[in-house]
DNA sequence: TCTTAAATATGACAAATATCATATTATTAT
DNA sequence: ATAATAATATGATATTTGTCATATTTAAGA
């Protein structure tokens, strides 16, 4: 469903939402080693995220990768979307030109109410709140 | 969303559901110039979801694939399976172990119910069903 | 029984994704 | 200023997925 690349990066960020903030930035070495994900591969990520302004950096000594507040509001989609492109959640499941209510394709009944229904879920809910829930317990994060 | 493999697949045994029977089995070449698909590759699908039942074949001249009764009452998700393997669509979408409502991770309670809703419509509807709403003009199977 | 049409089995090749490595640049603190 | 730290840019390698090709097997029909 998500690309092993969107899982690293989702990690990473939720990562970065609970243990940074503007004054404690977290190099790429410390997150993969926390979240187990190879680190020259997370880099790359964290790198794509950066210029994606998904997340916040700053290089040299006592610098790293860390959200801002202005990350934090963002919507789950962006970071999605930053990483798998823009088009791969939108195209009809059978990858027909135009999915369009007026002529839908075979599937499109079937899979369309579930994917609108997701699309808005990642649309409306937010680093923030996903982070969030975490701390009051709702969720759970294991490292 | 779905893999292109799976994709050439369920156009296949769409068009099987619409244009074959016991007496009328169709090639795999034919199948593949009707559906626009690489025609190797297309074969080896074929053989794939014939292994697994999804569809039937014959060899030899006058030989084919097509959909028997059995064949078409059995729900999409087994065709899915057949080409994408088992657990694809039912892992946690962080790949954490256990996918548990008491131990949710943080994009559970956001995903699972668009993704419950999937598995359920996906679970139900029968090849014959979706054949059937092509032919009434529900939906539309453009070549 | 022989030819032919088709699936089946197997494997080679190509493209995309995932993984690893390194040289360069910027920033902090001494 | 200089040394150390960490991001950035770039690219190499490996694995997976997608694509193509071919030899073998089976069954129909002449
Ligand atoms: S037309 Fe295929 S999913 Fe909408
Ligand atoms: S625990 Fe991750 S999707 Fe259920």
């Amino acid at each position: 469903m998500f690309s092993n690349s969107l899982k690293y990066a989702i990690k990473a960020v939720l990562y970065l939402a609970q243990h940074s903030c503007e004054k404690q930035k977290i190099s790429a070495k410390h997150i993969s080693e926390s979240i187990l994900v190879p680190h020259a591969y997370l880099a790359k990520l964290l790198q794509e995220l950066a210029r994606h302004n998904i997340i916040s950096s700053s290089k040299g000594p006592k610098g790293g990768f860390y959200l801002n507040q202005e990350n934090r509001q963002q919507p789950l989609i962006n970071l999605i979307r930053a990483i798998d492109g823009q088009q791969k959640l939108s195209t009809c499941v059978l990858s027909l030109k135009d999915c369009d209510e007026k002529r839908p394709c075979p599937l499109h009944n079937l899979v369309a109410p579930s994917k609108k229904n997701l699309m808005d879920s990642l649309e409306h809910k937010t680093l923030a709140e996903i982070s969030s829930e975490i701390e009051k317990g709702i969720s759970f994060f294991p490292l």
